[in-house]
DNA sequence: GACAGTCCGTTTCAAATCGAAACTGACTGA
DNA sequence: TCAGTCAGTTTCGATTTGAAACGGACTGTC
């Protein structure tokens, strides 16, 4: 009997690192129903157990499990802010902030297909303000590359031949 | 009774377009535990039922409403390959392939975290095969952004005030 | 023309997971 | 002492999933 969050196990084991396709493991990582919003808010910044269960109407039982488990890949971890009783927020590390590119195209693909009125919100540079783009580059032609112009191939993280993804 | 797939019932609603969030809004659309793993088979040229079955190893009943689902969505359509009987293949639309730079995004963080040999797939380049990098930009300064430099501030989509991504 | 094999589902049913709500414990502040 | 906050834990019914059997429409083989 691993952790204790009543009847709540594990609904994404950890990650099997499957040796063919990088979205697969980062699916077993974060890839259900909460996880990723519950990033989306630490970006956000809400960090509390109480401001996420309210902001995201989580179950309780399953935010407890999805932070410990959050917290058991290395993307969170907790900082008290106070203690008697101890009490800590969650904020993440340097593995939980790189998620964010994904983040990144995930809400610009929502802004896309579903922001009938233009985007709920803008990303912009702090610097000048412009809003900002996403975008997939060839660092020695230097330039944009559109997804049909994407070739993938086997890399050196695998060893049998299949052309996956 | 709307569908019919045995005891399944849609894992996730109908996009609610949640107009604070167009992360949710896509997650809603795309957040369950298979469905952005049909659609990277899809991406790889895998487009028939039974060989997304076999690929996946996700119950057929699960891969039939997935499908559906994905159809009603606007993301996939059905081409017929043969009559009698008539079977259809599965194919991205506009909207379906315009996901691939979040596959892109989660894909690169696998790679980074778990791909302790080096990524199992590597995007490249078709004109010059070098491999692609993806990245966050800004169009006036005409530099790449870190996330640290992100700002998010409340876009046209939204009339409330407070500030989300 | 009977028989095995392929393809695309549908049905069934037990097991896993989720969600809502009540409960606990350690506090604070009135 | 009493209400309120915060961070969980427990319980339990409802929903979703996964595995496997079943169905129908073919094709190709002996």
């Amino acid at each position: 009997m691993p952790r204790s969050a009543g009847a709540v196990v594990n609904p994404v084991s950890t990650p099997q690192l499957d040796p063919t396709c990088s979205i697969a493991a980062t699916l077993e990582a974060v890839g259900d129903r909460w996880t990723l919003l519950i990033l989306r808010d630490l970006f956000r910044g809400v960090r509390r157990f109480e401001a996420l269960h309210r902001d995201l109407g989580i179950a309780r039982n399953l935010l407890t499990d999805r932070l410990h488990r959050l917290t058991e890949l290395g993307m969170v971890h907790r900082v008290p802010y106070q203690d008697r009783p101890v009490r800590s927020e969650y904020r993440l590390t340097t593995k939980g902030a790189d998620l964010s590119s994904a983040l990144v195209a995930l809400m610009r693909w929502g802004d896309r297909w579903y922001a009938t009125d233009g985007p709920p919100t803008l990303l912009v540079h702090d610097a000048c303000g412009t809003p900002l783009d996403q975008a997939v580059s060839c660092p020695s032609c230097d330039e944009f590359v559109t997804p049909h112009h994407i070739r993938s191939r086997p890399g050196p993280g695998r060893s049998a031949g299949k052309t996956h993804r």
